[in-house]
Formats: C-alpha cells, sequence, structure tokens
DNA sequence: ATATTTACCGTGTGCGCACACGGTATTTAA
DNA sequence: TTAAATACCGTGTGCGCACACGGTAAATAT
C-alpha cells in the first residue's frame, strides 16, 4: 500500500495543499508546520506517484540536445536514433525534444545553434563539448540558469555537469591491439592510420591511438615480431587514402595490418580490394553500413563498436528522469567495448 | 494536441460512457452506434493515454515467472536480476511479478511449481521450456486459459508463444571457433568439452559444439593443421573434469586451446593453474565471477557473453506491454553474442 | 392493461497529484 | 481605531480514463 499525500495530511492534521506546498518548497508554510510535515513525510517513506504527477502536471519537459548534424557525420545517426527512441518512449510523460545540429568542425555553427537553443530556455540539455572554449562557455550559462547539462561523447573533465556518457577511448585501442596480436600470425609490420583533418579539441583518436600502442609496448616475450608505425592521413579525401598507402606499401611491403582510428576502415578495405591485396589484418570502428558489407566478405576482421544509440538513449533517460523525479545518474557512464566479426554484427544492428 | 475520449464522443454525438464501451468491447452498444464511433476513433487516430489509464484503473497486471532455481545454477542469477530491474521500472503501473523457480534437471519440480503457480491465475507467464513434454501440458493449458506466455532461453518452435527471448546457440559456438582459430597460431589440437550431465531436453550445449566443429569443417585453405576432439564430461564434479583432462593430456601433448559449451570455463583454467600447463587458450561462456578472475590474468582468452539480464529484461517488458496496450514484440529476440576479453569485461558486468 | 425484461446509453465518481483561489488570523500602517 | 498588508492554510477543480450505476425506451411477458 503506497503512501499518498492524503495519508500524510491526515497524519500532520494538515490539508493536503500544505504536504504539497512542503514537498514543492513553495513558501506560505510556517517553519514549524514544515519541519512536521517533513517529519511524517519521511518516516512514511512517500514517494510521489509519477503516474498521477504526470497526469496532473501541465508542465513540459522540455529537453534540447546540441550535437554534430549526422549529415555531416553518419557515426552521429546512431546517437540520435537513439535520442528519438527514448524520447518515444517518454513522449506520454510530457517530454519533449528539440535538436540543434552544429556543423562538424565548425565551432561558429555550434556556437550558433546554442544560442538558438538558449533561446527556447530548456529544462535541461545534453550537449557534445567538442570545442573546449565555447564548451566553457555553454557550461557557464548553463550554471547561471541553473540548466543541468549532459555530456555526451567528449567529456570535459571537473565540471559540474550532470553526468557524462561515452567511451573509453584509450581502452578501446588497447582492446584492438590485442586483437590485432591475435589475428596477426607472423611477422611484419602493423599500420595506424590517424586522421589529420580533424580540428576537435577532444577527440578520440589520439586516446585509441595511444591504447593500441600501450599494447604492444607492455608486451615482453613475443614469439612474433610486430613493427608499429603510425602515418596521418585526411581520411575524408578518398585520394589522399589512396596516396597515403600506395607510398606505405611501397616503402614496406611486409604490412600485416591495418588499424584506423575512425570508422573509415571501410575505404582502406576498398583500397585494398581495388589493389586485391590479400591477407592483411583490417580493425576499425563503428558498424555503418559500408563497414558491414566488408565485414561481412571477411576483409574487414574487426570492427569495434561503442554502442552509440545506447548512449543517446541513455542520455535522454537521464536527463528526463532527473526532471521527472530529481533521480541523479552516475556522473560517467562509459558504454561497452564491442567486439564485431562477421559472425556477431547482425545482432548489434540497429 | 492528443486526441482525447472526451474529443471523439463529441464529434461522434455520444457520450464518454459508449465511447468507453466501444473501446473495450464491453457489450450494450448498438451495432450502428459502435460502427460510427469506430470510425471516428480511426479517423482522428485516438491513442490512448496509457498514464491515465494506469491511474485510473485498479487492475494488477499479474505476470508469473517458472524459471530454474539460482541457487542450483548460477547462471540463472542474471536473468532474474534482469526481471527484477524490468519491474523496479514498471511497479508504478500496477505490475506484479511472481517467481517460481524449480529444481533444474529435475521436471518433477518443474511440474509442481507450475501448478502452484496457476493457482494464481496470472495475467501472463514468462518461463523456460526446459523439459519438452511438460512444457507442452503448460503450453495446453495456457492456450485453454488463454493467458499469454513467452519463452526464455530456450525455444520450442512452430508453438504460439508470444515471444521467445534467448540466444542463437550455434552461432555463437561458430564464433568460439573463429576466435580460437585466431587464438591458436600454431598446429595442435584443440579440446571441445560437454556436459554429461544435463537433462533438459532442448539444451544449447550440442548446438554450440554444432557451431564450433562448423566452423572448422568449413575451412578451406589453412596454414595451420587444427584437430578437433570432443570429449564428454559431467561438468559439475571437479574430480570428473580433472581426470579427463589429465587423461587427454597424456595422450596428446600438443593441446593448444579448449573450448567449453557451458559457464564451468573456470574449472579448466584453475586445473591448468594448479598443473601449470601455460599457453592453452580457454574460450568459454557466461560472465560469472569465476571466470572474471582468470579472463584477467589471462589464463582464460575470451568469454561469449548472451547478455542474460538483457533477456530477462526484455522478456518481462514485452509481456507487460503488451498486457497493458496490446502491443506484440518480436516473436523472436536473440541477445548479441558478446566478446569478451581481459580488455572490456567491465563494461559487462551488471 | 400492467409488469417485467431487454437493449442501449448518459452521468458521476475517483485514481493521486498540482495548483489556483480564497479564506482566516495576525501584524502593521494610517 | 480602522484599514491594509502579511503570513499561513484549506478547499475545490481538473488531468484522461475506467467503471459503477442508474435511467429511458422499446420489446416481451403476464
Amino acid at each position: 500500500m503506497k503512501i499518498r499525500i492524503k495519508d500524510i495530511a491526515l497524519k500532520a492534521n494538515v490539508s493536503t495543499g500544505t504536504v504539497d506546498r512542503v514537498l514543492h518548497s513553495r513558501g506560505d508554510v510556517a517553519e514549524n508546520t514544515r519541519k512536521h510535515v517533513m517529519k511524517i513525510v519521511e518516516e512514511m517513506g512517500y514517494e510521489p506517484n509519477l503516474i498521477a504527477r504526470t497526469l496532473a502536471s501541465k508542465k513540459k519537459f522540455h529537453m534540447a540536445v546540441l550535437i554534430p548534424d549526422p549529415e555531416g557525420n553518419l557515426y552521429w545517426k546512431s546517437p540520435l536514433a537513439g535520442m528519438e527512441k527514448a524520447h518515444s518512449e517518454i513522449a506520454g510523460f510530457n517530454a519533449e525534444i528539440n535538436f540543434y545540429p552544429f556543423i562538424i568542425d565548425d565551432e561558429i555553427s555550434f556556437h550558433g545553434e546554442f544560442e538558438k537553443l538558449f533561446c527556447q530556455k530548456p529544462d535541461g540539455i545534453i550537449f557534445s563539448p567538442v570545442f573546449l572554449d565555447t564548451s566553457l562557455k555553454i557550461i557557464q550559462i548553463c550554471e547561471e540558469n541553473r540548466i543541468p547539462y549532459i555530456f555526451i561523447d567528449a567529456n570535459i573533465e571537473g565540471q559540474n555537469n550532470l553526468s557524462y556518457f561515452g567511451q573509453n577511448a584509450s581502452r578501446s585501442g588497447y582492446l584492438a591491439a590485442r586483437l590485432m596480436d591475435y589475428a596477426v600470425q607472423t611477422d611484419g609490420e602493423i599500420l595506424i592510420i590517424n586522421p589529420s583533418h580533424e580540428k576537435e579539441v577532444t577527440h578520440h583518436y589520439t586516446k585509441r591511438e595511444g591504447g593500441f600502442i600501450s599494447y604492444f609496448n607492455g608486451l615482453l616475450n613475443t614469439n612474433k615480431q610486430l613493427k608499429i608505425k603510425s602515418v596521418n592521413a585526411n581520411t575524408n579525401s578518398d585520394s589522399e587514402i589512396n596516396s597515403v598507402l600506395d607510398k606505405c606499401f611501397k616503402q614496406n611491403r611486409s604490412i600485416k595490418g591495418i588499424f584506423i582510428t575512425n570508422s573509415k576502415i571501410y575505404k582502406i578495405a576498398r583500397y585494398l580490394s581495388n589493389r586485391e591485396i590479400n591477407s592483411v589484418v583490417l580493425i576499425g570502428y563503428d558498424l555503418l553500413n559500408e563497414n558491414l558489407s566488408f565485414l561481412n566478405n571477411k576483409t574487414i576482421d574487426f570492427l569495434i563498436g561503442q554502442k552509440p544509440e545506447e548512449q543517446g538513449y541513455k542520455s535522454v533517460l537521464a536527463l528526463f528522469h532527473y526532471l521527472l523525479s530529481g533521480k541523479k545518474p552516475e556522473k560517467t557512464n562509459f558504454s561497452p567495448i564491442d567486439i564485431i566479426t562477421k559472425d556477431n554484427f547482425e545482432f548489434y544492428k540497429i
């Protein structure tokens, strides 16, 4: 039998209105009465009925989301999809989400979209703090206006954010290296390809590379000789990728594995298919459709998945629950590091 | 602006009570009126407000769960935990779950617990149809009493179950074989250990073994020579495991990998540690704590995880949503096949 | 003819909560 | 002293729906 406001009012010898005022700190209650009511509330372990609250309240929960436009970066389709799924689940609870997509790599757009967002005075914000300076300004504004904010995908340490949903990038690089070590069975060279065009301040790429390298540095007694080499390339440009790879394969014919720190592994796979180079182990990130077809024909050996939909999904639910009932989520939420192969990818598609 | 019953009543020139009777097929409505109301309901795209419905309805949704007692098999702690999590989320919606744990491998207990369960006349049932005969009887009773039922973990094909939540066992065995192929880098023998004591009719173990073997059968041009050998052992008995392994290692000193089709891989790991046998690749199932510590010190190379909590979680939510709003879930729901290593296991623990 | 059943339908109440409104004491200002 | 401000609190209404109850008119029984 759940305790209702009416039960508390009865026991405290006050009206339900007074209990309500106490519970919502709406003032107009004598200090003594307040204490008395609060005591009984705690004694009886009152928990508000969220169903009734939602029905009675005309309040809309307005959440705003500031993330890169998926048009410019397909990866962001996934968090967006997760957010929309979460929204459909809580739409009945007067939850409203507005999306403010900014142009990736464009700090001006980032700032501009935030200004639009802020005009709507949302109750809470989810954003990806990719540009440090502007993000710190946003954080300050949120603090001043007491708007809770959640980081997604990228994180800025030491802030008063409600939560962070993202990935453990260095760990995933480390894991990728272990997989590479399993998959490459003879001596040779491992190539790491880093995207060179990214302008974001807080990026995962160097962390992934760092984790990858640290695995091989930590190896002591090995029965294989593996040399690790890093190169940079603008992975948006197919021609640049091709010329970089051409150069690498010209220099060194014993390349046994390639690890790329973003989702463009399908471009490497395409290159190798075209050049008819076989038996190179390929490891990269994210379940893009382009990647999956190469995974399926075994050109790509492993993909690392970071459950981007789940990040979007959980961040929305966390913010909503906080707004609805004040429940604070964990401050740091790493998504699992999924190892995807030809044999299990279909279970991870959304 | 959501359409309410009141809006429909207004447009149809009837009272809300009549609309309600139509919507709930409660009779006492003239056929003409019924058609007229239904037409307007469809026209306006009425969707009931589940919040208000829950608040107004005194109906309790009583769900019953018939699964093996986790005391007898630690694996089942996970689905149970998932179910309890789901329950805590929907408790506010008048959802009630009763658990009927039966003694694993004991069909009498299975049957007895079902009888207890059935006395309570639940609105829906989730159960693991491990014993075929009794399960078919249960299914028949459910059909007769129009009680929806969901299979979890095990499946019986061709039934009218609302849904099935479980794993793709043969696929996971196939995947395990691929991992074994990656991890074993020289010629040698691969040992498959099958539990021999299981009495359940619908078991995953042979399917896992089948998938594992089919991978190696499908290999054409290999640079390694790997021999596959299957043995049976009662994996509940440590002494039997030890003696079986002793025999295998005596016969053949070139065992390079061991795959066990259940969660008792930690017993193999313990054996190898005690005998100080190194560099044998170990692959098994499930994130038991015993397994994780051996994974962490790299005695175990890979664990296959099948998200058992998620199976429990989703099965409860699916049944509930069906009871609440008649929404049918997918009939078959395979959980992802997670590849777990030392580097990512912490993200999969619950 | 009146009584009774049947078919059909409208009204009213309450689920637990939020919040507007207005009321009564008490204090302060005029 | 009377008017006005303030502090504090209770009552009433409605959110959208489910369902009990009762009512009217027509059909049937007596």
